[in-house]
DNA sequence: TCTGGGGTCCTAGGACCC
DNA sequence: TCTGGGGTCCTAGGACCC
């Protein structure tokens, strides 16, 4: 059996750990950028705030039924998340984890008897709110993807079910298939779910009585097969090894406003790929390919559907795979020389670093030793990465960054980063 | 005026080999 | 009229997730 444990509205959560006032009130937080409404309390939904709804569109009725409004806060969300991981693992223990994002893990519940899963799954969501103050649902059941659909279910019906659903018979998977769309299982999204409804698949209960070969056909080959194996309660998805290394890394924002003069793109770009390759850094890794894109800004028809303009990029690879920033940021702005059209608005930047490798295993060729100047390189970039990561995010970078930054992102309603910084700590009187 | 960001996995199709 | 077969590797792009 498979557990998963998911947290409720969980940025909306974190805000209102530290704002007792907000307990009972509706409560939104925005996208980077202050987009979207990418969060939603109870009270919220009820109001009929829609997920993923702009921010300016749904302005009037926010304001309308006072609801609370945060921007994107990832350093308090970040430390909660580990608050709340750590806490699972004190219960079931971490090898039994799988954190699968900052908000969700499964847990393999295989070892534990039947008859005691009902005791731990309460045990877990009653610990969690006790310890850090955020709300878990948690799903049972015999595969990963029954578990999300027991999981939904928990959410969905929180006063039957005390956020906590078991499906540990045929018949109680059954039920429960029968009340799941097939838009609202996961793995399936937008295209599948209108290409499934097409064909009169409506439930998850008759997605799940299609036959394998079928699948293969209809949903993506073996990513398909997968998916009604499960449903039909076979395992098929395992669990992951933690602390896997990332094969990719990016780092893309919309611009506060769109930008057009290549200076300020530059100055984007280079501090998108310090970022990037500070991750690549953490996870002691380096990087061979280097992928820049720029999106131009498009006019909105009125009526129809929102849709970036298409991406222009263009990558490179290096003669010799880096982690160094200074290396990284040149290849990156000679990227920006060949994508930029002069007069172009653009709305977003992004740098992807890819073909990643350990960094005890750097190839060199027969034009570029691997070992020139890097000892030196390694040992800027470790003391830059310790002081900007113990005093404050860019105390120190390179000069490429800029220190203007006219094109940086909106976040009119960031909450203090209460639980990580001295000076941000929440006082009483 | 204003529409997020960071990932993974898979497939199809082209280039190339013998 | 007829135009090998089988394999590998790579890339672009689609679909999905939170």
């Amino acid at each position: 059996m498979v557990a998963i444990v998911d947290c409720n509205s969980f940025y909306c959560s974190c805000e209102r750990i530290f704002r007792p006032d907000l307990w009972e009130h509706p409560v939104v937080v925005l996208s980077n950028n202050d987009g979207c409404i990418v969060s939603r309390t109870d009270e919220a939904k009820a109001l009929g705030i829609k997920m993923g709804e702009p921010y300016f569109q749904a302005k009037e009725l926010l304001e309308k039924h006072n609801v609370a409004v945060f921007s994107s806060n990832y350093a308090l969300y970040g430390d909660m998340s580990r608050r709340v991981m750590d806490t699972i693992g004190v219960i079931v223990g971490m090898e039994n984890v799988e954190i699968y994002s900052v908000d969700e893990c499964f847990i393999d519940v295989s070892k534990i008897a039947l008859s005691q899963l009902k005791d731990v799954a309460e045990s877990i969501r009653d610990t969690v709110v006790k310890w850090t103050g955020i709300p878990v649902s948690v799903g049972i059941a015999p595969t990963k993807v029954l578990s999300k659909v027991a999981n939904r279910l928990a959410k969905k019906h929180k006063v039957v079910t005390q956020g906590v659903l078991i499906l540990d018979t045929p018949r109680k998977v059954e039920q429960a298939l029968h009340k799941t769309n097939v838009e609202d299982i996961w793995g399936v999204g937008r295209k599948y779910a209108e290409k499934l409804n097409k064909m009169n698949i409506k439930t998850a209960y008759e997605l799940s009585q299609q036959d394998l070969q079928w699948a293969v056909n209809h949903l993506g080959g073996v990513v398909g097969e997968r998916l009604v194996r499960e449903l039909k309660g076979e395992p098929c998805i395992d669990f992951q090894p933690p602390l896997s290394v990332k094969k990719m890394i990016a780092t893309s924002r919309m611009f506060g406003k769109p930008v057009s003069d290549i200076a300020s793109i530059k100055e984007a770009v280079a501090t998108y790929t310090a970022r990037a390759a500070e991750k690549l850094r953490r996870q002691q890794c380096v990087a061979q390919t280097i992928h820049v894109y720029l999106i131009p800004k498009v006019e909105h028809v009125q009526g129809q559907k929102f849709r970036h303009g298409a991406s222009q990029g263009c990558y490179v690879k290096l003669p010799v795979a880096t982690a160094l920033t200074n290396e990284l940021t040149k290849a990156a702005r000679q990227l920006v020389d060949s994508i930029y059209k002069s007069g172009q608005l653009y709305t977003k930047a992004g740098v992807t670093l890819s073909d990643i490798i350990p960094d005890t295993a750097i190839q060199g060729n027969l034009f570029n030793a691997p070992t020139t100047n890097k000892a030196a390189g390694n040992r800027l970039m470790q003391v830059m990465d310790n002081i900007n990561f113990s005093m404050r995010k860019d105390m120190l970078k390179l000069a490429s960054i800029g220190t203007t930054q006219h094109w940086s992102m909106k976040c009119k309603f960031q909450s203090p980063r209460f639980s990580t910084r001295w000076n941000e700590l929440i006082k009483v009187q």
